[in-house]
DNA sequence: CCTACCGATCGGTAGG
DNA sequence: CCTACCGATCGGTAGG
């Protein structure tokens, strides 16, 4: 809403509209209907069809690398996971649509567009393999196949744009403590031993009170928790 | 390979291009020209573009859905749950490319199939939800909420398609296992308390040894912690 | 932002 | 399984 310019008004249209029909079903005499202009006139905002998807994916991508790339350098591994997740998620859901483009119809961009998104996914990938590799040298982490454990994990957070709707009441940081809540900790109810490891205590206590249902939420909420 | 019947040739072919372009990118001249034929000679086997759609989604569907019901109904929930993810994971990764079409292809089905299959699929997570339900009320799950962990373990699951590949030598079943023991025991390295939940110690064990990197497996892994 | 229009390609049919 | 072909629609341009 409120769109500063016509041509990201057109570029918001087209990401709803490619994320409900896929890009390549998705035609330009469709997307001149509902922004309320004939086909043609598109191009006095746009080049071609691509641009609109190009200017999807990669403003996205630069984003979430940036945020990993800021991130604090002096963490431990559970938190510097619990960092990037957040940084992640909340990126992803500011955007839901866009993010759903960004994650399924990148495919379509052509040469070289298409090889250089791949790369910065594979880099970006990486960091978070780091991550779970630095957790497991430093004990933190078992050991656990790094790179299966890296794709399963950033799967389970990328599927927060399709159920996540601002409207709903939560917090992006909310659902990302409680994400790697979840694959930090796991579903299980095993009692852990009390020698729990280093100055996470704190954390996680703040981490249970965020894992109620999700009508609790604006009554105690994670914000307690650095204090 | 070794398709029984020209059609089931053809089919195969479709969910290759399927995979690779999308469907909506892919023009039955595209297929016709793989399948070494022209594109009218297509129309002797299928109806429609569609049918072969059809037959690569419900199917896998169908297959996916008869899996959680043939399970043994005496179960704990963790252990349903692993049993549901083997399933879950050795059908998905038996056909990765149709597993592929079929996770995010199915919303070019025309009315009333689409509908159909979002049917299929809600009452398929539901079936998760309802383990998850199940492990927190017998107290063997910690309180999380139900809806967002079915969608984050299906999700989690669901990327085995894109890097799993049967040469690599890795089986199904081991790649279920490895990912339920991350999605149960997290990926910290805590200490677990002595009194293990009842009767699931030799599960355990037994989930330990398939922890590893693949190459490893068979040495120490992180069975050294329990004890 | 419009009218008018382009060559290419789409899914599919007729008839053999 | 082929040749021949269909009406519709595609992304995009010319020219104002």
């Amino acid at each position: 809403m409120a769109p500063k310019s016509r041509k990201a008004a057109l570029e918001q249209q087209a990401t709803s509209l490619f994320r409900d029909k896929g890009y390549a079903a998705t035609s330009m005499r469709d997307l001149a209907t509902h922004f309320g202009v004939e086909a043609a006139s598109l191009y006095s905002h746009i080049r071609n069809k691509e641009e609109l998807l190009y200017n999807i994916c990669f403003p996205l991508a630069q984003d979430l690398f940036s945020g990993l790339e800021n991130l604090p350098k002096d963490l431990s591994a559970t938190e510097r996971l619990l960092q990037a997740l957040i940084s992640h998620v909340t990126l992803i859901t500011r955007s839901p649509d866009q993010s759903i483009v960004f994650l399924q119809e990148y495919r379509h961009l052509s040469e070289p567009a298409r090889t250089e998104f791949l790369n910065m996914r594979k880099a970006y990938e990486q960091k978070f393999k780091l991550i779970i590799r630095q957790g497991i040298r430093s004990g933190e982490f078992r050991k656990i196949d790094e790179k299966i454990t890296t794709l399963a994990l950033l799967s389970a957070v990328n599927s927060t744009p399709y159920w996540f709707r601002k409207e709903s009441g939560l917090e992006a940081s909310w659902v990302a403590t409680l994400l790697s809540d979840i694959l930090i900790h796991g579903l299980s109810n095993k009692t852990k031993s009390l020698q729990e490891s280093e100055g996470q205590v704190r954390r996680k206590v703040a981490l249970r009170k965020g894992v109620g249902k999700v009508e609790k939420i604006t009554k105690t909420k994670t914000s307690t928790k650095t204090k």
